[in-house]
DNA sequence: TGACTATATTCTCATATAGGAATATGATCG
DNA sequence: CGATCATATTCCTATATGAGAATATAGTCA
């Protein structure tokens, strides 16, 4: 089979370090105007305009008009699935007692960790 | 310019649904032989193999051998950009008030919530 | 309707995978 | 060394973009 679809569901939606700069950018709450995007991300108009669509399909984001311009607006919610899915792990990083108890853990099993690949 | 590269930071490699699943079978924190994965996942041998060399690059799993097997292990803390990103819009969905507030203010200034491109 | 503004979409190109099949590599044992 | 087990890598293919250029759409106004 071939690649699977990038724009399909969220997590491959902020895949796109583009797409997550957009999102960063609506952070705010506020509604912005594609070409205010254009010149932040200093993309061209088409590059923009394909990644609001991504972010459009999956939900990301919300769009209203406001005479011939289009007002990009952030759905914070959409993000849930993946700040569930990635709390689940949080617990290794954010607990002293569970750092700890890893580190020794570690030093007793792991022997090596492979970084190989050719890039 | 064509794609940008798929396999090269945390997202990205969470952005593919086998390799999350991945992840989450390892999420106990268990060292596990590929063999182990390739029955899990119902994949090939080769297919498992590759998508735990996406994950070994970005450093999300470390690899200890044992005799002929090799041992993946999940490495979370890799995790934390992803969940340290996402986490700055999580008072949008958590807390009562701000679900409230920000209710009544898109029935205010949002008109539609478009969901276009052909698909 | 025609001109102008703001976006979206289409075309085309170069490149990056996901997979499966086949093969190479490494470790262990006799 | 030769056989076997467990994985990694290479080859090859179908497909999916990301981006720029050009063009199509839509809204507004005279």
């Amino acid at each position: 089979m071939a690649r699977a679809r990038t724009t399909s569901d969220v997590f491959n939606a902020i895949a796109e370090p583009r797409r997550r700069e957009i999102i960063e950018f609506l952070a705010d709450g506020e509604s912005r105007a594609v070409g205010e995007l254009v010149d932040r991300l200093s993309a061209s108009q088409s590059a923009v305009s394909k990644h609001l669509g991504v972010l459009r399909k999956v939900g990301i984001v919300s769009v209203t008009t406001s005479g011939p311009m289009h007002l990009y607006r952030l759905e914070p919610k959409q993000l849930k699935p993946v700040h569930d899915w990635v709390k689940r792990y949080e617990q290794f990083w954010s607990h002293q007692i569970d750092r700890i108890k890893e580190r020794a853990e570690r030093k007793a099993h792991t022997r090596s960790t492979t970084q190989s690949k050719k890039e």
